[in-house]
RNA sequence: GCCGAAGUGGCGGAACUGGCAGACGCACAGGACUUAAAAUCCUGCGAUGUUAAAACAUCGUACCGGUUCGAUUCCGGUCUUCGGCACCA
């Protein structure tokens, strides 16, 4: 027998099916389609790391199922290739970014055409390529006309040394990552898009898919809706501070207030607020923080009162005092917030720290040791018309007098927020918007687009904190395209996020250069059967292309109003020190070299027997080496073949058993236990010493969505007809599938004595008769009382008893 | 801090819906084959105790408590680790 040389076989198979097309979807709408996706990964500098491998392995093995199945699957690849370790790579190395990104992609296209996955590469896209963002423009473009783009003011991180806007990732600890100089929030006015009004229907759409749960829980959290009141507090200055809270029961207990440092009556009302400078400190002081780091509890609260004017609640009257504190954001609510720090952790903190009064309004707690907040069940005191009051009914009855005085409305608040669409860099794609002195900002004709993203000399942003692209005077300076006038080109570039928010409706149909894809294609392969991503991606990207997939629904486009019907989720792959995998750890461990060692059947294997596929799982070099025995053995099979009949009603039970695990498990990713049961099997076919062709066919079959290389190679050697994967899945008979006798335990007390095996035919008084009338159970309950025994069929027997 | 997960032998993990804890694999130990080694094959392998051994007993699924005939699984609390927190992707 020649030894198993994957290296060999593997290449072998690689070229047959990149020959023959095996895997390329087609378009024959009288098929049944399956669509598979997986997030297509940001060709790094790096390249493959072992991590990447384990989704697509996971939906690799569903797709060569499907296939098997009969399905017409499509199972495409591509490039989410604009972003910014390309452009500072190719700012520290004087490179093009897009030279960078095209040796990137052509180095993860090897590799992973190496591990054998049945991807249709005929359908790739790639991010970069204009006559991909061209569409991403056009999106653009309709989500302007709309009305769903504005600009706002927002703030980006400013590097005050090297004058340039910084990712939230390059800031550590409040400093620069490169330079180490203080970073400060400095106010951009940025293109926003409006998901917020969105936001309702991606709640409530969740219940038209299937993803697992806990991605739908954290994307609610994320929008995070909350029924409550906007109560207006009038002030001394006779202006009005609005504010938001969902707990208007607690009103009586309003003892001060707290508006953002940002907050604009601080500009407007300046005159009367006699510490300004404190107010302008503090506000710079808030400045050099993150969100994150402003609202997070542990922090010691700090803030500044101003002294000038004071609010007035409206419930009784009462003169309070205004603070501004970092804590309260702009971006959340009104930007001010009522103070009831009887009832609140953070505001009794702040109330204690800055000595200001706590009001006990919901009996219960003891206020002078912490703020009482498990209220949702209390009595109102302290708090006039609604005293005595069960909280939820308060809460009604003051909604009501509110609203009936016009002092506040009920209002549905989202913590969701508008997505900050510009980013002041180049490798992304251009906004294609002009701006004009009389039109304002004018959208460019569709026929111009794509709006190419020009070449620059220089990739580093200009020290106003402006684009590359605002060098390049020819490129921006044009004509209006309404009135022909002069006008400046937008130069801002769109966030990464844009590309992969639509990529997989490309797929579909890569090459369309009049639509987006055609109507006809978009009907027969949406919705996406299957997507599978990272955890981290929940929030963001899935919120973020769910949201463009329904404006395109509403613009006509498309059928569906969700993109994905079933999502799930990988766990991470780390290293051997059970920490990520990162260069800066070197802990990280490259496919390749695996695949020298071992073979990329053996990876592939690996990575799905490793562990729980949903959850993190440390690497073991050591335990690759376990699947490569395996299929050695799987190899060596070919030696106990023999042809011919030879019933044996265990090796039956044995292959029905498996069929059916393993099938079952593919289709809910227990990929672990799957490959444990083909083990088994292989470890049943070696002790009986000889195998019948029949049930190695059935075997190959199960095996090959994982080792697609070995098992179509032993399926031609053995001779066994046209391509493995041009047959059917095997099926069983769950009647076939149950053993003639069963061990069943016998329990005293709940603790396990002894086992037995009885037929497995008998009902649970017939099993019960058996088991009482055994000597071995006479003899275990002779010293006790039998209280009861409980009698689980095909199971247990427990008996009670007491001395 | 907030939101979402996880914690089981020396290690990765398994255990359907509350019913035999440790499947499958790694590591390790002993044996077979070999002049020898590697590879391969066979056997054993949670801890402790009684024991020559078989066998038996006790403990054991992060920690504390509860529900139940019975808890890795359900409930309350605590600790630890991981993912996300809106400009990394």
């Amino acid at each position: 027998m020649v030894e198993y040389n994957p290296k060999e076989i593997e290449e072998k198979w690689q070229n047959i099916w990149d020959k023959e097309a095996t895997f390329k979807a087609s378009n024959d709408k009288t098929k049944e389609k399956f669509y598979t996706l997986v997030e297509f990964p940001y060709p790094s500098g790096q390249g493959l790391h072992v991590g990447h491998p384990r989704p697509y392995t996971a939906l690799d093995i569903i797709s060569r199922k499907k296939r098997i199945e009969g399905y017409n699957v499509l199972y495409p690849m591509g490039w989410d290739a604009f972003g910014l370790p390309t452009e500072n790579y190719a700012i520290k190395n004087k490179i093009h970014p897009r030279e960078v990104t095209k040796n990137n992609i052509a180095r993860f296209k090897s590799q992973l055409k190496s591990l054998g996955f049945s991807f249709d590469w005929s359908r790739e896209v790639n991010t970069t390529d204009p006559n991909y963002y061209k569409w991403t423009q056009w999106i653009f473009l309709k989500l302007f006309e709309k009305g769903l783009a504005y600009k706002k003011e927002t703030p980006i991180n400013w590097c005050t040394d090297c004058k340039v806007g910084l990712a939230n990732e390059e800031v550590v600890n409040g400093v620069c990552e490169r330079c180490g100089s203080q970073v400060v929030r400095k106010v951009k006015n940025q293109w926003m898009l409006k998901i917020t009004e969105y936001a309702q229907r991606l709640i409530d759409d969740l219940d038209l898919v299937d993803y697992i749960e806990r991605v739908k829980i954290q994307q609610k959290n994320w929008i995070g809706r909350s029924e409550g009141m906007e109560v207006d507090f009038k002030t001394t200055c006779n202006d009005i501070l609005r504010v938001y809270t969902t707990r208007p029961d607690t009103l009586f207990g309003a003892t001060y207030m707290v508006i953002s440092p940002e907050h604009p009556i601080i500009e407007s009302k300046k005159g009367l607020i006699k510490n300004l400078t404190a107010i302008y400190d503090y506000r710079e002081f808030a400045s050099k923080k993150s969100d994150f780091e402003r609202t997070e509890m542990a922090k010691e609260k700090t803030g500044v009162m101003i002294e000038g004017i004071k609010a007035i609640n409206p419930v009784n009257g009462n003169e309070i005092s205004i603070w501004i504190s970092d804590y309260v954001l702009m971006s959340y609510g009104t930007g001010a917030i009522m103070a009831v720090p009887g009832h609140d952790t953070r505001d009794w903190e702040f109330a204690r720290k800055f000595k200001l009064p706590i009001v006990e309004v919901v009996k219960g707690g003891n206020i002078d040791k912490e703020a009482f907040t498990d209220i949702d069940n209390g009595i109102m005191i302290n708090s006039d018309f609604i005293n005595n009051l069960e909280v939820k009914k308060a809460k009604d009855k003051i909604s009501n007098w509110l609203e009936e005085k016009a002092i506040g409305n009920r209002k549905v608040n989202y913590k969701l927020r508008d997505w900050v669409f510009s980013r002041q860099r180049y490798w992304g794609e251009p906004i294609p918007l002009v701006y004009c002195k009389k039109c304002g900002w004018v959208a460019v004709p569709e026929k111009e687009l794509p709006i190419i993203l020009p070449e620059v000399d220089n990739y580093e942003p200009t020290d106003n904190g402006e684009s590359p692209l605002a060098n390049i005077h020819e490129w921006v300076n044009t004509k209006c395209p309404k009135c022909g006038e002069d006008g400046k080109r937008e130069t801002d570039t769109m966030p990464q996020w844009a590309g992969s928010s639509w990529y997989f409706l490309r797929y579909i149909d890569n090459e369309n250069d009049k639509e987006l894809a055609s109507a006809e294609n978009l009907e027969y392969w949406l919705p996406i059967d299957w997507y599978n991503g990272g955890m981290e991606h929940t929030t963001l990207h899935l919120l973020y292309s769910r949201f463009w997939h329904k404006f395109l629904f509403d613009y006509g486009i498309l059928k569906q109003p969700e993109p994905y019907a079933k999502r799930t989720s990988h766990g991470m792959i780390l290293g051997e020190n059970n920490e990520k995998m990162s260069k800066s750890r070197g802990n990280v461990v490259n496919p390749d070299e695996v695949v020298d060692e071992f073979g990329a059947d053996t990876l592939r294997m690996y990575e799905m027997f490793i562990g729980d596929f949903e959850k993190s799982v440390p690497w073991i070099n050591n335990g690759v080496k376990g699947c490569r025995r395996f299929l050695d053995r799987v190899w060596k099979m070919q030696g106990i073949i023999y042809e011919g009949e030879d019933y044996s009603k265990d090796l039956e039970v044995a292959m029905h058993k498996t069929i059916k695990k393993v099938s079952e498990d593919y289709d809910s990713m227990k990929f672990n236990t799957a490959i444990a049961t083909l083990m088994a099997l292989a470890n049943t076919f070696y002790s009986k010493g000889k195998i019948n062709k029949k049930e190695i066919e059935t075997f190959l079959i199960l095996l090959n969505p994982v080792a697609p290389h070995i098992t179509e190679e032993l399926w031609e050697k053995l001779d066994l007809g046209e391509m493995l994967n041009k047959n059917n899945w095997p099926i069983w008979d769950d009647e076939k599938t149950i053993e003639d006798m069963v061990e069943i335990v016998v329990q005293l007390n709940g603790k396990v004595k002894y086992k037995t095996k009885i037929s497995s035919d008998l009902d649970r008084k017939a099993m019960e008769d058996t088991i009482i009338n055994e000597e071995k159970y006479k003899n275990l309950v002779k010293d006790f009382k039998v209280l009861k025994i409980i009698t689980v069929p095909g199971k247990l027997v427990n008996v009670v008893v007491k001395k």
